[in-house]
DNA sequence: CGCCTCGTTGATCTCGATCAATGTGGGTGG
DNA sequence: CCACCCACATTGATCGAGATCAACGAGGCG
């Protein structure tokens, strides 16, 4: 399910790749591009499979995940709008690619994309800044994996949909009490965290227990005492 | 401690990033240039800190530590031979870089080596693939970090030091009993795979008295049953 | 209504952390 | 040359966080 469109409407024009292209440029990535809707649980790329395409996610959210042999999974990554998906220069995917909200992508096959991308030295280099972040994040995603606990990792995560929210919907209210659904079930928390689906969800209980956040509805989330999580976020 | 000196008889001048350029892109890199020692021990850039410099590694090993504010540690990358260190267009050093045994790196002011890169796409493109690589590397790690047991990062750590250590001196004895000095004590072991130094230790021994490995010195490795080991990496 | 998926809660177990003691090898100074 | 030291490693005993196994609850949908 694909479609042509332009990029002058498009959401993430100016926090993606495409920001610094000027219209000639534009012009000639709109002409291989197209705009896919990716079902929620729609898998659109195998680890291991041909990396056939590369694209910019829209909307939505989308995982990386790797797993074991014996079917252990854990996600190692987390693409948002404006994220770039897909790896230029290999020949297969590293990781499976999972919408886990509905979500869309701009997405262009990876030889004219990579044509492109060597044309056009500014695509090249807004590319490589985006690695270097993802490179951050992930090396950081390291640190709680391994040493924090499992209340450490629940409250950060909280925490850090939290914002995501808040600067989506760009709300002012710092430290009021904030709302939001969880677009993961328990169980991707628990990919996410290098937990179990029963940790997550007791951890979840202790800090409502707590009256740290109130749980109006199984995704959705009140942070009622935003200083406490943080403080049990580390 | 810095001495300039000639890219021509550089180590790894072929893997690293300069390998594509010519001899006039060479010689302008060269000189801005500096090849420097680090002492085993020795941290050349601290997390938080002014990212002042990057550049190549020419020998030894180095590692990246993040922290929690409370002190625990971990490594969230090493780097090799040919491997790039530091963090171009960012202000600030991401992570702490150590040495981990005596090495040599050659380094590059940022703000001119930026420019140079902005100069030189055939320079970028090749940054961009080593930060494709690096990012495929660490996401693989968070895996083992999060979902594997004590035994498995254990077994698949020898593998992986083995392998390294068999590309470095293209020995030729494939499934024969391997012997390779470790770079790292069991303290580094431990931080590099999200344990601590006794949990390590054990499992060495179990190694050991199992048969799968030898060890002579308490930084020499044998392997003397490469497929038992892994098996046990999964 | 019954089924199915998802989430919660309880009981128990296990792996690895923690605390503690002991062993070892390499370097230094007497 | 040897005695001592000190950092590193090993080994043992115990503890506890989180996994695992199991039962039950709650909503959504044919």
């Amino acid at each position: 399910m694909t479609t042509k469109s332009s990029c002058a409407d498009c959401a993430v024009r100016n926090r993606s790749l495409c920001g610094t292209l000027d219209d000639a440029e534009l012009a000639q990535l709109n002409r291989i591009g197209h705009r896919q809707r990716i079902a929620r649980g729609e898998t659109i790329m195998w680890a291991g499979d041909e990396a056939a395409i590369c694209g910019n996610v829209l909307s939505g959210a989308l995982q990386l995940t790797a797993s074991t042999d014996d079917g252990r999974e854990q996600t190692v990554g987390t693409l948002y709008p404006a994220d770039f998906l897909g790896r230029p220069y290999a020949n297969e995917a590293p990781f499976t690619v999972k919408a886990i909200v509905d979500s869309e992508v701009c997405t262009f096959a990876r030889r004219p994309f990579e044509q492109l991308l060597e044309e056009h030295v500014k695509l090249e280099r807004q590319l490589l800044r985006h690695a270097f972040a993802a490179l951050d994040d992930t090396r950081t995603q390291m640190l709680t994996l391994a040493r924090r606990s499992a209340s450490e990792k629940v409250a950060g995560f909280l925490l850090d949909m939290a914002s995501r929210e808040e600067t989506m919907t760009s709300r002012a209210t710092p430290g009021g009490p904030v709302t939001f659904d969880l677009p993961l079930n328990r169980g991707q928390i628990a990919d996410l965290l290098g937990l179990t689906i029963e940790t997550v969800s007791r951890q979840l209980t202790k800090l409502k227990l707590a009256g740290i956040v109130a749980l109006p509805g199984v995704r959705t989330v009140t942070i009622r005492d935003e200083a406490a999580l943080r403080s049990r976020a580390g």
